[in-house]
RNA sequence: GCCCGGGUCGCUCAACGGCAGAAGCAACCGCCUUAAAAGCGGACAAGUGCGGGUUCGAAUCCCGCCCCGGGCACCA
């Protein structure tokens, strides 16, 4: 620093005055000082981040959703949730609690491999590089994160128990009885003790490895299996069903998507659905989430029955269908098959029956014919065009009758893209007057309808004269009786039981639920993802690894690109890059029977396995022993109530994650506890969905974005380059030339005011648009507080010692009341205003006692922390204020001693009186009713009704 | 089409069924300054998307619409 000062620019002024500059050297200061001396270090009941803060304070879990290191770069959006955390964090820390809030990176999975593809770089080390820039971009903003337990799931050291997990849940199966997995070894000791039967018949011990590991994988929670599934040739991999959108294409990239059938890794999610669902009502989380988990789990009640094959030849092939609506079986008549069910080629006559209508052959001049090739078009179409074509029913006449079990009748079958060969049986029996689906169809194909429950409206019971079909849950139903068994006149709920349990009776049907959630594809065609601790024998037997060979590290090799394929080539096929790798491949291991050759699993794990557990490795990120020592898991992630979820206490991220992350997360964290890893039977119990930063997009006449930051507003319009260009609403980011980064605004305000900002501009959860112009008044809020007890030409601390006039007590007692419930409360815009408010009340006032500064200054600390250290310090504290016990509030001076009464006649206010905040009713009506501008306003008029709610309201109603 | 959110001063946002205003931005007027910026101070500003209803009293509760955002959508 220069030794001479100038007389027109004192230098003391230069430094004390509270600007960018200043407030950037403070925020370093303290970055470096929190982290030297540990502070938000969480200590653990045991192990090695044991220390006695952990018996002395209550604990609290709160974390932030994993991110990836993204290689554009953070905009502003990106931190909100992470501040509003760190606030949080820092308001409990300060109110007792033994806080545990860190950050890891999501660091494998296509994001971070498309990226490196891109830049033509080893994800590996641009994976690396992001994490770096990122926690620079982070550590800027004074994120109080416990930085010993940030882990990352690209590491080994991580990766091994995202392995280790792999192998618990390959090595378990489900045991519906009692509702729970075990581990495998259970099951084949009962099958080969003969406690349970085996499947096929055969005795366990006469079945050889190949026919017992078949046995296994139908049962283990993790396995092998070849089944259609979503095959995307542009990404080069296959995907999850939650990972392809409604309308067919990848949920990244936007590539088209194709059923294909391929030998792939599936995780039997479907064991756990009602768990999932059930236990979703112990969980604080926001409604709208629910719903969606709710629904995708797609629970439904309904029937499963039997029609058998009414085949020339006498086959007794049956057709089981679905139906949630058992009551409506004799309005079924027709059935239909999705094209691709098995029974359909055995059921298909030589030639077309007699009398066939010419419309349902697809002018084949077989039915062989027109299933080939209405098969042919069904495959191809993709399922955008199907969508489209939703309206218009398409399918072919199979040739082959059924016979309706209720009442004997021949019923045609057809085949159909409208059923779909993953739902249900991929059969249904067809109810057109009941069904819109079936209604649609029926007439496109002139097949009868009958009305078999009785339309609530006046359009009688002939549907041949209906426009659509009539469904409801609510009505009677008409026309099924059959010779001993009649549901007519029974309501809807009434009329299933019943026929569920006709159906029982005779063996031909049974109740059942069905769900639309379905088994969890796991693997992935990528490089960049954990391997999968297997290896295959000769004869193709999966054997997983024993824990001691853990990590199987993934290999660094230079062709790591994933084989990608024209988007619309529906016929490719995936290769995996880690075949490629012979030497790696083809490995001689000694599993218990000497040293043999296997063939190492060349899929890797898609980036959901790190997610899936990563909450329970901040925890005791350096065990090497477990995944987590029981007691600390107990100690941070048990049920804090009897019968309660446990898991982490806050959860901050986006909605976006609703039925992935969320999903699959649930599902591992309920198989470790059931095998007894975890004492919480919920991950997260408390979700909090931050809503998003938007930006204004600035567009040109061709629609092109133009830079946000040269656009002028002038005569109520928006100008660049003097030709006028449009204002939407959108997303912030790099192709909408509207990012506005963190750097920029801490380089110019501080983070401090960054973080206030962000906190200020609204709730939490709701979305809103970034408006860099108005970040100056979180500024001037900074700057006004430094000036209440600095004085920035001398530097000095200007508190006084003088005892607070009674209004600056009260003010601050209400701030301090208000502040704590919203803080609580994650309100922080509003906790905000409140500091603002008591603020500017100093200001105004002139000088600042001691006793309101102190307290003032802890208050802002979890929204501003380096200012608030800063402050603490010049007021003559030594210990950073992180651990210091945030302000309580007096009673006794929330509430004013007086208070203005408002007196309505009519409901229109007339007068206003200061009362006391004690006052009873009577004596506020009193005083309100003897006011002479409420005198005045009720004229002649008598006194009908007096409404009292003392002490802030009177109102008289004149009759 | 169905299901969630949300419409309050010019803008972002507050308001246990009880005086429409906590706070910030912008514009405006002052103060400070040779001047400008910054800073400081002040005043202005909407009757709560529309139409009904409940109530002594509705931004708030109920019903029906409109607009914006998000999710789901041939799931039998």
């Amino acid at each position: 620093m220069s030794e001479t000062t100038s007389a027109t620019e004192p230098q003391q002024t230069a430094t004390q005055k509270y600007t960018a500059e200043l407030a950037a050297r403070i925020e370093a200061r303290w970055q470096d000082e929190w982290e030297r001396r540990g502070t938000f270090q969480a200590a653990n009941p045991a192990g090695s981040l044991a220390g006695p803060g952990a018996t002395a304070r209550p604990p609290a879990y709160i974390m932030d959703m994993f991110p990836y290191p993204s290689g554009a770069g953070l905009h502003v959006g990106h931190p909100l949730g992470y501040i509003a955390t760190d606030v949080y964090s820092r308001y409990l820390r300060m109110t007792g609690y033994n806080v545990l809030h860190t950050l890891g990176y999501d660091a494998f999975g296509l994001p971070a491999e498309q990226y490196a593809v891109q830049t033509g770089t080893h994800p590996r080390v641009t994976t690396e590089a992001n994490m770096v820039t990122m926690r620079a971009q982070l550590r800027r903003l004074g994120l109080g994160h416990d930085s010993r337990r940030s882990v990352a799931t690209i590491d080994p050291g991580f990766y091994r128990w995202t392995q280790w997990i792999f192998l618990k849940i390959f090595e378990s199966w489900y045991d519906p009885e009692q509702d729970r997995a075990r581990p495998i070894a259970e099951l084949v000791e009962e099958f080969a003790s003969g406690a349970r039967p085996v499947p096929g018949g055969r005795p366990w011990g006469e079945l050889d490895a190949v026919e017992r590991s078949a046995v296994l994988d139908d049962h283990r929670l993790a396995y092998v299996k070849e089944a259609p599934v979503n095959w995307c040739p542009g990404l080069g991999t296959v995907l999850a069903n939650e990972e392809v959108t409604a309308d067919g294409r990848s949920e990244r990239g936007n590539f088209p998507v194709y059923r294909a059938s391929l030998r792939q890794w599936m995780m039997r999610i479907t064991a756990y659905a009602d768990r999932l669902l059930d236990d979703l009502d112990l969980l604080d989380w926001p409604e709208a989430i629910k719903l969606q988990q709710r629904n995708w789990i797609g629970r439904s009640e309904g029937a499963r029955v039997e029609f058998r094959l009414d085949a020339a030849g006498g086959e007794d092939d049956k057709i089981v269908v679905f139906t949630t609506r058992p009551d409506t079986l004799w309005g079924a008549t027709y059935m239909v098959l999705a094209p691709e069910h098995p029974l359909v080629d055995r059921m298909v006559p030589a030639r077309w029956p007699e009398g066939t209508r010419e419309a349902w052959t697809g002018a084949a001049p077989t039915p062989a014919a027109a299933v080939a090739t209405y098969r042919r078009q069904a495959a191809a179409k993709s399922d955008v065009e199907r969508q489209a074509e939703a309206k218009d029913k398409t399918g072919v006449f199979t040739g082959a009758f059924a016979v309706n079990p209720v009442n004997g009748e021949r019923i045609p079958i057809f085949i159909a893209d409208y059923v779909l060969m993953g739902y249900g049986t991929g059969a249904i029996m067809a109810v057109p007057a009941h069904d819109h689906r079936d209604f649609a169809f029926a007439r496109a194909f002139e097949l009868p309808m009958r009305c078999v429950v009785q339309p609530g409206d006046d359009r009688g019971q002939d549907p041949r004269t209906w426009d659509d079909a009539f469904v409801s849950h609510d009505a009677r139903i008409v026309n099924s009786s059959g010779s001993d068994i009649s549901l007519d006149g029974l309501g809807v709920a009434e009329a299933k039981a019943r026929i569920t349990a006709w159906l029982a009776e005779r063996g031909i049907g049974e109740g059942t639920v069905n769900y639309r959630l379905r088994d969890w594809l796991f693997s992935r065609q990528r490089y960049w993802g954990e391997p999968f601790p297997i290896v295959y024998d000769e004869d193709g037997v999966p054997h997983p690894l024993p824990a001691s060979m853990l990590p199987v590290e993934l290999p660094e090799i230079d062709d790591y690109a994933p084989r990608t394929f024209d988007p619309d080539d529906a016929d490719s096929r995936p290769e995996t890059p880690l075949s490629r790798n012979k030497e790696w491949v083809e490995v001689t291991l000694d599993l218990g029977d000497g040293p043999r050759q296997y063939r190492r699993e060349t899929n890797t794990m898609p980036n959901w396995a790190g997610s899936c557990w990563y909450e329970l490795r901040y925890l005791d990120p350096d065990n090497d022993e477990r995944l987590v020592d029981p007691e600390v898991e107990r100690y941070w992630m048990g049920p804090r109530t009897t019968g309660g979820s446990g898991g982490a206490d806050l959860y901050v991220g986006g909605a976006e994650h609703a039925v992935l992350h969320l999903l699959y997360a649930r599902f591992w964290h309920k198989v470790l506890y059931d095998l007894g890893y975890v004492s919480s039977r919920e991950p997260f119990h408390r979700l909090f969905n931050q809503g998003m930063i938007q930006a204004y997009v600035y567009r040109d006449e061709r629609g092109f974005p133009v830079p946000a930051t040269e656009v002028v507003e002038e005569d109520g319009g928006f100008w660049h380059d003097g030709q006028p260009v449009r204002r939407e609403l959108g997303k912030m980011g790099k192709s909408l030339k509207n990012s506005v980064t963190p750097d920029e605004i801490c380089a110019e305000y501080g983070a401090d005011t960054l973080r206030l900002y962000e906190m200020a501009m609204g709730p939490l959860d709701v979305s809103r648009p970034w408006e860099t112009r108005a970040v100056v008044g979180s500024y001037r809020l900074l700057q006004r507080l430094w000036r209440n007890v600095v004085d920035e030409a001398t530097g000095e601390v200007v508190v006084t010692d003088e005892e607070p006039d009674e209004e600056t007590l009260r003010a601050l007692h209400k701030a301090i009341d208000g502040v704590r419930a919203d803080m609580e409360g994650l309100r922080f815009n509003t906790a905000v205003a409140k500091v603002t408010e008591l603020n500017n009340h100093l200001t105004k006032r002139g000088s600042v006692p001691r006793s309101v500064a102190e307290p003032l200054v802890l208050m802002i600390a979890p929204l501003a922390p380096h200012i608030a250290e800063e402050l603490w310090r010049r007021l003559g504290h030594t210990e950073s204020l992180a651990h210091e016990p945030f302000p309580v509030a007096d009673p006794a001076l929330v509430q004013d001693p007086t208070v203005t009464c408002v007196v309505q006649v009519k409901g229109k206010v007339r007068a206003r009186i200061e009362v006391p905040a004690t006052i009873g009713d009577g004596d506020l009506e009193a005083l309100a009713l003897a006011d002479p501008a409420v005198r005045r306003a009720l004229g002649d008029a008598q006194v009908r009704k007096v409404v009292v709610r003392a002490p802030r309201l009177v109102n008289v109603v004149p009759g």
